[in-house]
DNA sequence: AGCGTGATCTTT
DNA sequence: AAGATCACGCTG
């Protein structure tokens, strides 16, 4: 399938939340080693609407990818061991991404095997941890957009509305009630929260 | 259900 | 300068 261009992450950060549902992460390593996922799960944070955003209160050193343009990268680090990837959305100097939260294996998957440790297929990338572990993404890759040959998405077929459900984030103790996190349905890649599910 | 782990942000 | 928090994952 064809690669998404820019326009594609033009669009509001919830409504871009659902539209990565299906699509295919793809990086692309030294030795022509391909890295594939099928995302399945994301959660969207948006501006200074939002308590739980990062940029909620305005640009720091950490968030400042947030506000470059969309299909951006933005990568941080948390808890002392795990990366964060997020796809930036809403326009230049304004602040809004979608954590990719879970992914299905397609392609590489002994190099993410060797990444994760484990051998377990539904335990290489569900959680947002796990995915960044697998695809050996850290802060160097925070700030690279998805239109180079390193980085990108590939297109892949809408996904029928009743295949998408929504649930409250995870793992965030501000604004707790938005239900802003996406996913597929009965997909055994989603990570295991404590959700409740609309 | 408890804890490691370290950067970042808030408060002093 | 010190303390709290944290968009998590692993053990047990």
């Amino acid at each position: 399938m064809e690669r998404l261009k820019r326009q594609f992450y033009e669009t509001p950060t919830l409504e871009l939340a659902e539209k990565l549902l299906g699509k295919i992460f793809v990086r692309i390593l030294p030795g022509n080693i391909r890295l594939k996922g099928r995302i399945v799960e994301t959660e969207a944070y948006l501006g200074q609407q939002d308590e739980a955003c990062h940029a909620w209160r305005g640009r720091t050193a950490r968030n400042q990818m947030m506000y470059r343009a969309p299909g951006t990268m933005y990568v941080y680090f948390t808890y002392g061991s795990h990366y964060m990837l997020n796809i930036v959305s809403e326009p230049e100097n304004s602040a809004g991404a979608v954590l990719i939260r879970a992914m299905e294996p397609v392609e590489g998957v002994s190099f993410m095997e060797e990444q994760r440790g484990t051998a377990i297929i539904t335990n290489l990338m569900s959680g947002p941890g796990k995915l960044a572990k697998a695809f050996a993404i850290d802060v160097s890759c925070n700030g690279k957009d998805l239109f180079g040959e390193e980085f990108f998405v590939e297109d892949a077929p809408p996904l029928p509305k009743e295949m998408i459900g929504s649930s409250n984030r995870v793992g965030i103790s501000r604004s707790r009630e938005l239900p802003w996190r996406k996913f597929i349905r009965n997909n055994p890649h989603v990570s295991k929260g404590n959700v409740t599910c609309v």
